[in-house]
This record gives C-alpha cells, sequence and structure tokens, in this order.
DNA sequence: ATTATCTATAGATCTATAGATAATGC
DNA sequence: ATTATCTATAGATCTATAGATAATGC
C-alpha cells in the first residue's frame, strides 16, 4: 500500500504542489503567462518560478522557450482539425449551411474547452512573424482554408462573387476568435452563446436569417456526435 | 528661393529619406514594426535603425519605448471615440438600430483608414498587462461601454436578457476588429465590405434581417456628415 | 542659445549550456 | 544507470543616461 515517497530525478527545491507530470506543469504556467502577457514579454525564469523549478531546468523539458508556444498552439487546434476531415465529408448529406454551422460550433468549442485560453495565443503577433511556428501556422492556414471552401459553397450571392474564399476563411477565423475574447472577459461559453457566435459566422457569409435557423438544429446534433466520438482526446 | 539646405541640430550619419517630422517618422517605423512583430520583440535598436538614426536618439523625442506606443495606440481610436459623443446624441431622432450600424461605420472606417494598420496595437498582449497604458485601455473602455449602452438598446429580445451590455461591448468591439484583420490580409475595406461588417454586428446582437435592412441606409448618410466634419482631423 | 543628433557605456536583464547532485530503478 | 533537478555562468542582448558635437537662429 505505500505510496511512492517521491519521484526519480533530484527534488525540488519546493515541492510541486500538484502531481501532474512536470513537462505539463510547465505547460500550464507558460500558457497562464503568455495569454496574459505575452510570449516576448515573459522570460524563462518567470515560467520557472511559476513552476517552482530553476530557470535552467526547463531546458530538461524543452529545448526553449518556442517549443514550449508551438505545443500550447497545437493543442489549441488540434481537437478542431482533428474533425474538420469528417465535416467536410458531410457535404454531400448536408446543406452548405449546415456543415459551416457545424464547423464553426465544434472549433468554438474547441477554444471555450482549452485548457487556460490558449486559443488566445494564435493570434499573438510573435506567432505570426518568427520562422518556429511555421508548423502551426500551417496547420492554422489549412483550418482557414476549409473554413474558406465550405463559406464560399454556402455564402450568399453578394458575399460569394465579392469575397475570394481564402478572405471569407480569414475572416471566420477572426469571428469564431471571439469565443477567446469572452471567454477572457469571464463570459461562460455555454450552448446559446455557442449558437449567438456560430450563426453570426453565417450571417457575415450573407446568409439569411431562415436558412441559418434552419441550419442551426442539425448542426447542433453533429456537432454533440462528432465531440462525443471524437479522435480519442 | 533658396530653400533651407538642413535642419537645425546635428546631421544624421544617414540623412532622413522623407521631410516628415522626426517625430513622425519613429512613430511610424516603430507602428511597422510593432504591428508585425509585437511591441515586446520590437527592440529600439530595430525602431532606430530603420529610421535612420542611433538607437539613443530616440530619448530625445520619447521618454521611453512605452511613450511611443501609447501615442499610437491613441491614435488608433481617437478619430472614433471625438464621434462617439455625437453618434450618442442621435438616440433621441434615430432607431437604436441605425446608431448602432453608425458606431460600428465609423470605427470601421476609422480602423481602415489608420496609417500602418494600427488598429491591430489594441489587442496585443503588451497594452492589456502593462500599466504604462492604462489611459488607452480606459479611453477603450469607454468605447466599449458606448457600444455595450447602444447595443442593449437595439438587441433582439434574447440577446438582451441573456448578455450584459459589458459583454456585448466587448464582443462588437471585438467584432469590428475583424476589418484590421482583413486589412492585414489585403483585403481593401470598401464600402461593400465596411457594410457587411456593420450589419454583422447587428446580426451577433440578434437583431433581425429586415431592421438591418432599415438601418443601413441612415446610418450610411449619417457616416458621411460625420467623418466629413470630423473634429479638423 | 537652441535643436537634434552623435558616441560611449552602465546596469539589468535574458537565454541557453556545462557539469554537479540527489533521488529511484535494477 | 536513469531521471530530474540543481548551481554557476558565458555571451548576447536591451534600455536608458551622460555628455559631446554639429547644425541653425538670433
Amino acid at each position: 500500500m505505500s505510496t511512492r515517497r517521491t519521484q526519480p530525478g533530484r527534488p525540488r527545491l519546493v515541492p510541486a504542489s500538484t502531481t501532474a507530470p512536470p513537462r505539463e506543469q510547465v505547460l500550464h504556467a507558460a500558457a497562464q503567462l503568455f495569454v496574459t502577457k505575452g510570449f516576448s514579454a515573459t522570460s524563462t525564469r518567470e515560467i520557472a518560478e511559476k513552476v517552482g523549478i530553476r530557470q535552467a531546468s526547463l531546458y530538461y523539458h524543452f529545448t526553449g522557450k518556442d517549443e514550449i508556444l508551438a505545443e500550447l498552439l497545437e493543442r489549441s487546434v488540434r481537437p478542431t482539425v482533428d474533425r474538420v476531415e469528417q465535416i467536410e465529408k458531410l457535404t454531400v448529406s448536408e446543406t452548405p449551411e449546415t456543415v459551416l454551422y457545424l464547423l464553426a460550433l465544434v472549433d468554438i468549442r474547441t477554444l471555450a474547452e482549452a485548457p487556460d485560453n490558449i486559443g488566445m495565443l494564435a493570434t499573438h503577433p510573435d506567432v505570426t512573424s518568427s520562422e518556429a511556428f511555421d508548423a502551426f501556422r500551417s496547420i492554422r492556414a489549412e483550418l482557414a482554408s476549409a473554413y474558406g471552401r465550405i463559406a464560399s459553397q454556402a455564402a450568399g450571392p453578394d458575399v460569394a462573387t465579392a469575397a475570394e474564399p481564402s478572405h471569407l476563411g480569414e475572416m471566420l477565423l477572426h469571428l469564431v476568435e471571439v469565443t477567446t475574447s469572452l471567454r477572457g472577459s469571464g463570459v461562460p461559453i455555454d450552448d446559446a452563446t455557442a449558437a449567438v457566435i456560430a450563426s453570426t459566422c453565417l450571417r457575415a457569409c450573407g446568409i439569411p436569417d431562415s436558412h441559418i435557423a434552419r441550419a442551426a438544429s442539425p448542426a447542433t446534433a453533429l456537432a454533440s456526435d462528432l465531440t462525443m466520438s471524437g479522435s480519442g482526446d
């Protein structure tokens, strides 16, 4: 019955307050700091202090600050992108409006549930300027492009002709981010709020109220299916 | 006829390529760097290099890096906030939907026309975390609160009861920022685009299509009036 | 005298590496 | 032997100040 008294490795000066793996402790501390202060404004020393280890000890778990952010970024979109393929398959059986509503809902839920509101990180200027995050940017570009493809099928005639799919994708990605912004100011993202955001996405594409109303309920049902059977997370 | 050969003050090592006041040259260079790389990731040396002066020479014009960003932030909202009072006065003669549409349009135009797309700076984490920008945050909070007041009058019953005015304000501020995001990816913000964004704001408040359509044309007319007679900028 | 730059540099970081140390695992 | 920490520190910044210098203005 004796639980293991200590972990392998030299003990910390300040014993850990949680049993989570050290790597996760670092990610959690870094996430909080990056989200509030920004990546460049956060020093490795601050992260370490928050974890309760020495600055140099971070480098046992990560090759550098960049790698910490890269992992957080990846986690902030993975649940969504893992489902994009399945969602796009539905284009044959569902209306494009339903598919777009569904993609938005899944994305909104991902952002609403991500630990530490890390969805906030995607638009930090550090991410868009350093090549260290190329992998994330490319995965995010794919998500934008899925939004663009689906939206340009669903869009009303004015918007569809005026806006390139890629720009439509950019816009929708930004709109969905209102989730992180609201969450950041303490608004709980319940189903009603998610529905407001998702239907606003459709509206921004010039889709009339009546079509949005018709898309909402099948999309909501499909969203529950998808997030339950997920990809094992 | 002889134009002045040089300016007062010791000549630069690299002569200026423009006749703009040096302070403006600094602001312009800093804006470009802050918008693309972020505030914390931009060094004073980089700003100076871009201007063509020595790093230390920045401190003749500004007390520090903070002051440069503070001024850029202020400029990014001033044209809008200068008009907010006038806009809110219209609540007596116009529908709340029209007033909201108008506020959004004015804000969108401000962001669309701001030099170097400095509207991007408002959401940088540096701005929200350092007390050096308290003045900006407070002026922006006032704008958010105006959005909130107007929107909660115009909002449909579900949204008006579900969302506090302050949260509504937050959301609309975020939505309007899609302007800077689109502009950043090269989309020209013409009247049609501005109209899509403004009506999306109303839609997000739960205002039905028919009301939005009725609000658009008086708001557009009022917007031209306001931006012409402006506050002298 | 005033203005706007320059040079030089102090002092405070900050990141990342090298190598020691104190646990467990076998 | 392996794991996970520690201490110590090199080297590269970065911000801001002090004081010199080279123009114009009067």
